[in-house]
DNA sequence: ATAGTATTTAGAATTATTCTAATTCAGATT
DNA sequence: AATCTGAATTAGAATAATTCTAAATACTAT
């Protein structure tokens, strides 16, 4: 399991009681004590974009008893009701991002790291020419190159 | 396994003997049988961006004793060389795509169908703003939504 | 409190990808 | 044409990611 982190401009809620489980609630989601620890882990969590398994490690510290199973179905429920984002940068595990901003997702090559790139792209389909009878109701846009503390280290090599 | 289908304008090169060879060799890579399988097996089937799985199966009718390590291995390569790109859609299996014209992926949520969008985005960054310091070296944009024909099917039912 | 439905659970099953160590091959050199 | 050398290929095992299953539990509305 790597360590990643990253820098991102969004703010996550404060996360105290009763916090989470309106934002579940708000959502339309029935609020399950897996649902708020889950999401609570992810907004806590929010710059490491972590996999499923390591909102699962986390959540576990906070309520023991939470299969992998529960995670991956909250995730799937969180997803569907627009509180999270899946962010498929590679071959590897899915990463999870409760920023929906609109958003850019930047991984550096060289060290892994994931970032967040703000700035909303106009039009909505990030310049794309879209056909005509197709509907978009979500963009992904993933870049990949070279951060500036691995650029710099590249230089003084 | 599933069946998808995609339009594309990118009209992919004639499979014809040396010219998949000559492609290869002019990326700076050795070219061998294997290598050339895949490579075929992906141009011929650009639309579909088939999966490592659905290459591997096409590549056998051609090349019976070819490995799935074998393949992975030649994607990895093709990758890397700039003849190929990893499409990651879904938290399913990546797909692979031969053109390497500026386009974006369309999943059709309903029917599982992918497209490719053409029209480069300018900037190339797809108009997100890149921090300074970072150096984008590849973009990937996706989208989901309905395509026409699932779109037509719910107005009727 | 009770019924009815959705959620959670553990663990097995499946799918995707990577690894390993032995063998073979492509391309350069003789 | 034969030889050399590092790179590529192979089968199969190993690992990692995700999904499935069936039983138990927890919410919500009565």
């Amino acid at each position: 399991m790597k360590d990643v982190k990253a820098r991102t401009v969004f703010v996550p809620p404060h996360r105290e009681r009763g916090v989470v489980h309106a934002r579940i609630a708000e959502a339309g989601l029935r609020s399950t004590a897996q649902r708020s620890v889950v999401y609570g882990v992810l907004l806590d969590h929010a710059k490491e974009h972590p996999t499923a398994d390591e909102i699962f490690m986390q959540a576990k510290t906070e309520k023991p008893e939470i299969s992998m199973a529960t995670v991956y179905n909250c995730l799937d429920a969180l997803v569907k009701h627009h509180l999270v984002k899946q962010v498929h940068l590679e071959r590897a595990a899915t990463r999870y991002c409760p920023n929906m901003d609109e958003h850019a997702h930047f991984l550096c090559e060289t060290c892994g790291e994931v970032w967040d790139f703000e700035g909303a792209a106009k039009p909505r389909t990030s310049g794309f020419r879209v056909p005509s009878g197709f509907s978009v109701t979500q963009t992904e846009v993933n870049m990949r190159g070279v951060c500036p503390a691995c650029a710099e280290q590249e230089v003084v090599r």
